[in-house]
DNA sequence: GGGTGCCTACCACTTTGGAGGGACGCGGTC
DNA sequence: GACCGCGTCCCTCCAAAGTGGTAGGCACCC
């Protein structure tokens, strides 16, 4: 019965990772890795060579990520199902992935028995969101967002440039760089540019 | 031929990996995994409870990190062969897994043929440190390292504390608070407060 | 005894950061 | 048209951060 099986696509550059994953797929008959990949562009080309019915993927990824890797897909493939395994690395990243298409996140510290219902759940057309990560989400959703020129300004705070220098890289002046980051600190309730940082690399919001 | 086998133990928090080496090694014909642990605690019982001939062990864990997990086994069986499997976590960390006792150092991206050579190495007595880690170890060796007191500082510096509230905590004075980051600034060659704290997490210096 | 590294501490000084206010154009929505 | 969020810019003011130099006490090692 070949037909019924759930075709699976996984997708992670730690091959001794992707390798366990197989090893704990190959004990469920109803479930069969058609494919490998090890960064978000070959998961691309797999997808588009095998059409799997379910994909795992990692988010933390040379070349193309996999939230880049997963908004690409889906928008080729809208019904594509995917499933996020990855380390926590803050519930910005999870929002992100979840906004990308991802039907659900799965952390690697889990157990194999999440992983089987999670992917046979998937398959099924539902979601499947741990609650601890649902949490973590829901915990700043209310809070406000960083726009995107706030993320630009904080990236080039995290490089240890001073507002007159990062006034210039962006070509705006420093009393805006200076408004940018008044608005930073007060959304993310930082104490100063050093605590901002600091918050946004724990939630994902910038990384190093 | 069971005695001639290389008895491993291995230890990593994410089981899917741990699942994913087993699977490789059953392969070997010389190599057995004897035991699995989770967290460095655990590795610690599992070891004296096993002696394994060598022991593959993930750095971040819970409860008990691997360096320290590293130190306390060596402490107890001087001889114990142990092998670093981990994501790259900065020169910083390295050094320390090294100099706690860890007789290699391996990424967890490497494929298992490096896997299963610097396992045939190090259990013959041998280290085997892959030179991208030995190049990023070398590079700033020669570099002045941060005293302990001045990690201490820059942990809370990382925490958004002001040079007064740090002055506090501690127990010293804000003059002093101001010297030891002169001196954190002069020898990570950071531009700012802000700086320092990337570099040392990208470092891995300190942690978040 | 002399040297070294670390932690401590002070002074004087300049530069930067952050708070608080207001303001304007633009694009979108209601 | 009115409103709102965003990005831009300007002002003032004070508190911090960072730079320079100096120095004592202590432990450690030749």
């Amino acid at each position: 019965m070949p037909d019924q099986q759930i075709r699976i696509l996984t997708v992670d550059d730690h091959p001794m990772l992707r390798e366990g994953i197989a090893a704990v797929l190959q004990g469920e008959p109803d479930m069969l890795v058609i494919a490998e990949a090890s960064n978000g562009r070959e998961a691309i080309e797999q997808f588009r060579q095998h059409r799997p019915d379910v994909t795992l993927m990692d988010l933390q990824m040379p070349q193309l990520g996999g939230i880049e890797a997963i908004a690409a897909i889906r928008h080729d493939f809208p019904n594509a199902r995917i499933i996020v395994l990855t380390t926590y690395s803050g519930d910005a990243q999870a929002a992100k992935a979840l906004s990308a298409g991802a039907s659900g996140y799965l952390l690697k510290s889990m157990l194999r028995k999440e992983l089987l219902e999670t992917i046979r759940i998937v398959h099924s057309g539902r979601k499947r969101i741990p609650s601890e990560i649902a949490i973590g989400i829901a915990e700043h959703h209310t809070d406000d967002t960083l726009t995107h020129r706030e993320i630009e300004v904080l990236r080039e705070v995290a490089c240890g440039h001073a507002n007159k220098i990062i006034a210039d890289r962006l070509a705006i002046s420093e009393e805006t760089v200076k408004a940018h980051m008044r608005s930073i600190l007060s959304k993310l309730g930082a104490n100063d540019r050093t605590h901002a940082v600091t918050i946004a690399l724990k939630r994902g919001i910038i990384e190093i």
